[in-house]
DNA sequence: CGTCGCGCAATGGTTACCTCA
DNA sequence: ACTGAGGTAACCATTGCGCGA
């Protein structure tokens, strides 16, 4: 159950980290296990530890302009206690809808009026937008713990005046946005790998040209300087040993 | 004033783990 | 000790509403 990602993390592999500890520390050690030791600091993208990535990756954070409403009230949140659970068992899973009644905020003459909320309730669900207030303390939640307990997810949903599930629901959401922004900073990552790999692969092919050409130069040996370049990683700059043989001859 | 695209809240399904009979 | 059922909590893909362009 291990939540290493030892690998590249590009990958994602679906292995679920139940019941594990998430922390932000923990997307900040999956980051620095991808690093390969060669690259310079300034060349990396910004880590999800870094306090400005989150203002990057969000920019226009939760547009509310006005006070989100629901007003829907159908069946109330019987459970607070069970966002997912239990509805494998009955029928249609979690159908219940998040009523925002209690919530002063989202008490908006609502624009979506026309319908009953009978009409609300049977067919159609509906979508409060947060505002933003409510947003910037899920946001400061998040980046302190980016899973709940069921604790704090009631003691959330109290201050915010939102539904447990509502909660808990924008901290999944929320989870998915940081790891899909992640992925795009390991792709844009290992396309700058890739990039000076590539710039690299042509420099070395380059010089072995360069040495074929000196090898067939009569006096090559006897006036040969120490290879320099080919005892030293161009990229790490640490000596590379007994590099990989390069054939000069054929 | 439509409509189109995007952001994101919400839904439904799946899986892993835990508890208990 | 083993097992299966039920519950819980996480994940994912998808849906569809709200809203600005």
């Amino acid at each position: 159950m291990g939540d290493t990602d030892l690998g590249l993390s590009l990958s994602f592999p679906h292995h679920h980290h139940h019941h594990l500890p998430t922390t932000s520390a923990h997307a900040a050690l999956r980051l620095n296990l991808m690093m390969p030791p060669c690259l310079h600091p300034s060349q990396l993208p910004l880590a999800p530890s870094d306090p400005n990535y989150k203002a990057q990756a969000f920019p226009c954070g939760i547009d509310v302009n006005r006070p989100p409403s629901v007003s829907e009230e159908c069946e109330d949140d019987a459970g607070v206690s069970s966002p997912n659970s239990t509805m494998s068992t009955i029928s249609g899973k979690r159908s219940e809808r998040e009523s925002n009644a209690e919530d002063p905020e989202n008490e908006r003459a609502s624009s979506r009026g026309a319908m009953s909320d009978e009409d609300d309730c049977e067919n159609s669900r509906k979508k409060l937008r947060l505002s933003k207030d409510q947003s910037a303390v899920l946001e400061g939640s998040f980046r302190e713990h980016n899973t709940l307990n069921p604790k704090q997810k009631l003691a959330l949903a109290k201050q915010l005046g939102l539904r447990p599930r509502q909660v808990e629901v924008w901290f999944q959401n929320r989870r998915a946005r940081t790891k899909l922004k992640q992925t795009e900073v390991d792709c844009e990552f290992l396309k700058r790998c890739y990039e000076n790999l590539t710039e690299e692969n042509r420099r070395l092919h380059k010089e072995v040209q360069e040495l074929r050409a000196l090898k067939l130069s009569p006096h090559f040996f006897m006036r040969m300087s120490p290879p320099t370049t080919l005892t030293m990683c161009p990229s790490c700059q640490r000596d590379s040993g007994p590099s990989p043989r390069i054939a000069l001859g054929p």
